[in-house]
DNA sequence: CTTTTCACAGTCGCGCGGATGGGA
DNA sequence: TCCCATCCGCGCGACTGTGAAAAG
């Protein structure tokens, strides 16, 4: 995100190119690695993503729920050739380069994603020769069985922190999970139709990108040559829109390579090339039952772009700001974390980063209700721990609870899920439609224990990879790994999900002040970090190599932990009385 | 010099098989 | 005594980032 933005209104593919020489964008000056700028401008830039989109993109007013759809617009990237899917890629007019603001944090997460489709002319060809573009067939909102639907990015906070130092993702021969992963709700389908979901992966820029001075610069042109599969067709697709509407849809199996030749679960993988900026859309396609697209009529198609969720292709981390983010929220890499002596042999006050177990339920997907109790004090530890763990706390600027109310008296509601502007897609095609067969067991087993099957699980043993997250509450405290307790939170409802026939809800006032408050952290600083600042200080030592942590382990909003907390929240407000799918119900349940 | 590849160590979940306990 | 369900331990495989070597 550092170089796009800057250059919102000059997306041509030869801009950069004619400069020989890897530059970085207009946008470095408000670098988000850069200190200073980093988050000052926040506020603006989602406001003029908002407004902008919204009024060229909302010809209705916003409805209660503010469901306001808006696609990038302006100059666009116009590569040759013909795009498989329509893509409004170009964020860099949209969005602020160093994260999203937080004082338009609650509108803007109205906007957390914006329907691809709008512009027509706005195609980058991911795919080559898979068929015509989407066709721009709009569909009237509600109009028969193609509803609008809404989108919520379930990991979201994860996704800014990353994205915060804009989001590195390896891409191997043999195939690398993305992480954050993508996990989305939806809402607003028809519950009956058919459904197939997919995330596709395009290129975000028309820049080939290097990592030079601890800061990402445009080098030259991306190649538009890239092969390959550029589609990660969900599991469980194709399925009802009740079905889809039910769990939350995560895409952890979805693979990144870089090997073009690959036949290995090709359908798992999408193919990318290294140093190039990509951007992930979800689609929503309506289909016949059986799965098959029907080209005749009436074939919807909603595209999703979550901004945040763009990222670099890497080989190998260049930014170490992202590998410790890595390290320290991946379960899979809990081995890096090499920090825990200091971790826990820490005063107690200084002890703010969770014990082993506990990092374990930062994880993005399983909703961890771990703060349910505290709901300001992972956003403490996010915004204050890597200072104090890293400048001995003499750049630790206290965030106190006061600060993050008050950001949450704005009374800008927070809403991480979007709608879209329904466009008709009449040549989407969903024929590369997969074995449902060969990934029923597989997935079942591995999904579920990420989602419905956690919930209905009155237990207190991990869960799946990632252990006991949704069922840990922070009360057990982030004291020595001796006195950890993991504790149970029997049938925590899972998520904010609203209604499926009505969409999120609007008015949850249990869950929404924990939704500000979660959302807001990471972008109400109201310094640049530390470490951000310390960084452009002392590159050469302190950006090529690691172990340094930015913030502790599990100490963020992992995804699930909003929706943990919400359902926290919920649970606490309501009855903890749900029992088994019941973790559901308050889901499900009328206000 | 930059980028990619590979082997490695560490962590974890899953699945299998044996042990255990309760009921018929 | 037999059957069934549950628990436990072990091994395997998946997954991670690291760091050196290879490739360009």
């Amino acid at each position: 995100m550092l170089g796009s933005e800057g250059e919102s209104s000059s997306f041509s593919p030869t801009k950069e190119a004619a400069d020989e020489s890897c530059k970085s964008p207009a946008v470095d000056a408000e670098d988000p690695g850069a200190g200073g700028g980093r988050f000052a401008e926040q506020g603006m830039g989602t406001d003029r993503y908002y407004i902008h989109a919204a009024s060229k993109h909302s010809p209705e007013p916003p409805s209660p729920c503010s469901f306001i759809p808006y696609s990038p617009t302006g100059t666009v990237y116009n590569p040759p050739g013909a795009g498989r899917y329509p893509s409004s890629l170009h964020l860099g007019s949209v969005l602020p380069p160093a994260g999203f603001p937080s004082s338009a944090a609650g509108r803007g997460h109205f906007g957390s994603a914006y329907q691809l489709g709008q512009n027509p002319g706005c195609l980058y060809p991911p795919y080559t020769g898979s068929g015509s573009a989407l066709g721009n067939i709009a569909l009237a909102p509600g109009a028969g069985p193609a509803v609008r639907a809404q989108v919520y990015l379930c990991n979201r906070p994860l996704w800014l922190k990353f994205h915060r130092h804009q989001t590195e993702m390896i891409i191997t021969k043999q195939g690398r999970r993305m992480f954050p992963f993508l996990s989305f709700n939806i809402a607003g389908l028809n519950l009956a139709a058919h459904y197939n979901v997919f995330v596709e992966v395009v290129l975000a820029d028309p820049n080939h990108w290097r990592f030079q001075g601890g800061k990402w610069v445009t080098c030259g042109k991306a190649d538009n040559s890239s092969q390959g599969n550029k589609v990660y067709m969900h599991p469980e697709s194709p399925n009802t829109g009740a079905h889809w509407m039910r769990q939350e849809i995560s895409f952890s199996k979805l693979k990144l390579t870089n090997n073009k030749g690959t036949n290995h679960n090709a359908s798992q993988m999408i193919v990318l090339q290294s140093l190039h900026k990509y951007q992930p859309r979800l689609h929503i396609v309506e289909v016949t039952e059986d799965g098959v697209e029907d080209i005749s009529s009436d074939v919807k198609s909603q595209s999703f772009t979550f901004p945040e969720t763009q990222f670099i292709a890497v080989t190998a981390y260049q930014n170490t700001d992202i590998t410790q983010l890595k390290i320290d929220h991946n379960p899979f890499a809990k081995g890096f974390r090499d920090n825990y002596d200091s971790m826990y042999t820490a005063p107690e006050n200084d002890r703010l980063t969770p014990s082993p177990t506990d990092s374990l339920r930062a994880h993005q997907i399983v909703p961890g209700a771990r703060y349910a109790m505290q709901p300001l004090f992972q956003d403490q530890f996010v915004n204050n721990l890597p200072q104090n763990r890293f400048y001995n706390s003499e750049r630790a600027v206290p965030q106190t609870n006061s600060l993050l109310s008050s950001q949450t008296e704005d009374g800008a509601s927070q809403r991480w899920f979007v709608t879209s502007m329904q466009q008709g897609g009449n040549s989407i095609s969903t024929s590369n439609k997969i074995d449902l067969t060969a990934y029923e067991g597989e997935y079942s087993s591995s999904l579920l224990p990420y989602g419905i099957k956690s919930l209905s699980m009155q237990t207190s043993e991990p869960l799946s990879y990632y252990p006991d997250s949704p069922f840990t509450t922070m009360s057990a405290g982030w004291g020595s790994r001796g006195t950890y307790q993991r504790k149970v939170t029997p049938g925590l409802p899972w998520s904010p999900r609203p209604n499926p026939t009505t969409g999120f809800p609007e008015d949850s006032n249990k869950v929404k002040p924990q939704l500000d408050e979660e959302v807001n952290s990471p972008w109400t600083e109201t310094q640049p970090p530390a470490l951000s600042l310390d960084k452009a200080d002392s590159y050469p030592t302190a950006c090529k190599r690691r172990n340094l942590s930015l913030s502790g382990p599990g100490a963020e909003d992992s995804p699930a932990d909003i929706k943990c907390k919400d359902l926290a929240t919920a649970a606490t407000n309501s009855s903890s009385s749900s029992k088994g799918m019941g973790a559901y119900y308050p889901f499900y349940k009328k206000p």
